[in-house]
DNA sequence: GCAATACATAAGCATAGACTTATGTGATTC
DNA sequence: GAATCACATAAGTCTATGCTTATGTATTGC
């Protein structure tokens, strides 16, 4: 895992959408893809890829590989970005916001 | 300047040094090329995708563009990343330390 | 144990993207 | 106004990448 594999890995609009639908939950391969028209070799490279950038994790379940987000990535991400903080105006506006979001 | 364009072009190691360069101080285009082993057009180019990813803004002086990075395109990524608040550990932590920076 | 399932890997192809050289364009200098 | 400077744009090349079909490899069910 480089420095910021995870731009490369999230360049592709297909990746991105895999990505957001882990969000919701973990799930297989074979659940992914539904909705994508896509083959399996296909996804298969995709996930390989979001696994290289440290951006999912993967369980072996019998034959069933479980995919998830993999939360390591995405503090990469807001590492690289807090290097840019000081071009950030909406900062306090979004500080108070997650405040207000974790006060419930 | 699409949904999350911003990914594809940071995807790009020398865009990632421009834009990392051009958060020391707003620069032109001859003088950003300084240390890279870029041609002219490689670096028009590379700034072009910059640019049109909503990432650096541009203001024509004379025969010279000076460039600076665009604090919307920071807010962009933040607002991308704020989808994944939940799988971000270390959120806390780093809201205690970014309130601490503010403090001084 | 044999077929089926759930994946990964291999190989090939077609398009996208990063680079080059060549050229165009507007601003400056003399 | 002719040369120069600071860029952008055009066109071509080469490599990376996303896709496909074909095949390999565990695991499961019967």
């Amino acid at each position: 895992m480089s420095e910021a594999e995870f731009f490369k890995a999230l360049a592709d609009p297909t990746r991105r959408a895999v990505f957001d639908r882990l969000a919701d939950g973990e799930m297989n391969a074979t659940e992914l893809r539904q909705g994508f028209q896509l083959s399996q070799p296909a996804m298969s490279q995709h996930l390989g890829v979001l696994r290289s950038a440290g951006l999912i994790a993967e369980q072996k379940l019998g034959r069933n590989v479980l995919y998830r987000i993999n939360p390591g990535g995405i503090a990469q991400m807001h590492k690289w970005l807090s290097r840019y903080n000081t071009f950030w105006p909406e900062r306090v506006e979004e500080l108070k916001r997650l405040l207000k979001e974790m006060d419930q």
